[in-house]
DNA sequence: CTCTGAATTTCGTGC
DNA sequence: GCACGAAGTTCAGAG
């Protein structure tokens, strides 16, 4: 007998369902209200931008309201397989075997799960979302910069432009220094490494002018490779103290109030 | 009343557990040897390389074997807070709310989920580890190209280094063109875009000789500015269709066994 | 350890 | 839709 169904409640739970219940529940539950969770000893295939297949063992599937699924083994931090979104999705039982495809339309991808055991299903119903912030990102990091040349570059530079995309670059920030040179500045809030050198470099070469312009790399550190290829490219760097960054973020006046202030 | 609780079966659900009873729980589930799922209304604190705050709302945790800690929302593919592994975990409960934190050493970081509802507690002992195989990555992809240039970059040539690292760069492939001209072809499964082509900018560049070198992009796919990058910078660009390299890759003798021949 | 680049990357933003 | 770049990216491989 499977374990207690409170199908009406917010939430539920049913345990050692046999694959034809599994089945039955999970065709109601995948309806884009509910954030349901199986458990079981299954077999995976994908086919779509990859390919990938897995052999039985035991899985965890989540699919959520907003038709995202996720598979996951028992080891690693990834899952094993995953839809982002799903256009349609099959649940079936033959054989003593049940199958589950998702569908994705673009990119066309399909992500067929078989279990030939279900050890719990479960689920919450019309899932509450609470709010989510994020700070210390990159782009606080470029506001802080931008706001205080002096203080985390060393130098006065006048910017006129952050995030643009010029003619040829997306650069983070462009600005004039004191000698009225461009200088255009590349923010990386971890440690730097060749691409963001590459990165920076294209944003220089495309910038269209004939005068010499500037490229500086900012970042709390820089691999030994990336300074190299850096310094053979005639660039610069900078290293940034992100509390500092933060700290003259949060006490510089125009700062939007930040998620800083709860903690 | 919680629900059944086999804790000593291979897996066992809780249902409506007060919070100490959940902290019980797991407490003694997360050593290392279940998959445990733990739904509730909870808020969660980030802090580390980065830092964010969610509140309150309901939340799918997940905890796996090898210390990977998974915090889902209602919505998303992806997690709103993570821990790809734990040196060290703490499991209490102070008026009412049951707390967790997740410590990880390198970097240091700390993830903290508050709870002050569990909706269940869902548990699978010593999962066993199906095999995963993926197919269609660049490696594929790279293999394929390297053996077969004729018939994917429509010329000869004679390839003498695949991923190497020369004193500059780490290119795909290093090769001579039938004009005794060297030649470096930087490989993408998925479409080009600029950074691709910088990437192998940086590879023609830095490699040690006076001779010219010519450079190739082989993709299925090139977006618009990519092209004009690529052709204002002297480089090349080969179309390949991936089918074919997986045929022709599937086909060709010294080809490992693959996965494709499960299909 | 560090460094590099792939990934079914996903996700947001701007056009 | 495409294109570009960030991400608490994670992950594997090489040195």
């Amino acid at each position: 007998m499977p374990g207690e169904q409170q199908e009406g409640g917010r939430f539920g739970v049913a345990s050692s369902p046999t694959v034809e219940e599994a089945a039955d529940l999970l065709k109601r539950l995948i309806d884009g209200s509910s954030m349901v969770v199986a458990a079981g000893f299954c077999s995976s295939q994908y086919e779509g931008r990859g390919a990938s297949v897995s052999t039985e063992g035991d899985k965890l599937l989540i699919v959520k309201p907003g038709g995202a699924v996720i598979l996951h083994g028992p080891r690693g931090f990834r899952p094993l397989n995953w839809q982002p979104n799903t256009s349609h999705t099959e649940v079936s039982v033959e054989k003593g075997t049940l199958t589950m495809k998702f569908y994705r339309r673009t990119p066309r991808e399909v992500l067929t799960i078989t279990c030939s055991r279900v050890w719990y299903i479960a689920w919450v119903r019309f899932p509450e979302e609470g709010a989510f912030w994020m700070y210390m990102t990159e782009d606080d990091l470029r506001r802080a910069v931008a706001s205080n040349p002096r203080e985390l570059l060393g130098e006065d530079i006048r910017f006129f432009a952050e995030e643009k995309r010029t003619p040829t670059g997306k650069a983070d920030l462009y600005g004039v220094d004191g000698e009225g040179n461009i200088v255009i500045v590349e923010i990386k809030r971890v440690k730097a490494d060749e691409s963001a050198v590459r990165q920076l470099e294209g944003y220089v070469r495309d910038y269209p002018t004939q005068a010499r312009v500037r490229g500086i790399l900012v970042a709390p550190d820089i691999s030994d490779t990336a300074r190299s290829l850096l310094e053979s490219l005639g660039l610069e760097f900078r290293r940034v103290d992100l509390k500092k960054a933060y700290s003259l973020m949060k006490s510089g006046r125009g700062s939007r109030r930040s998620v800083l202030d709860f903690l």
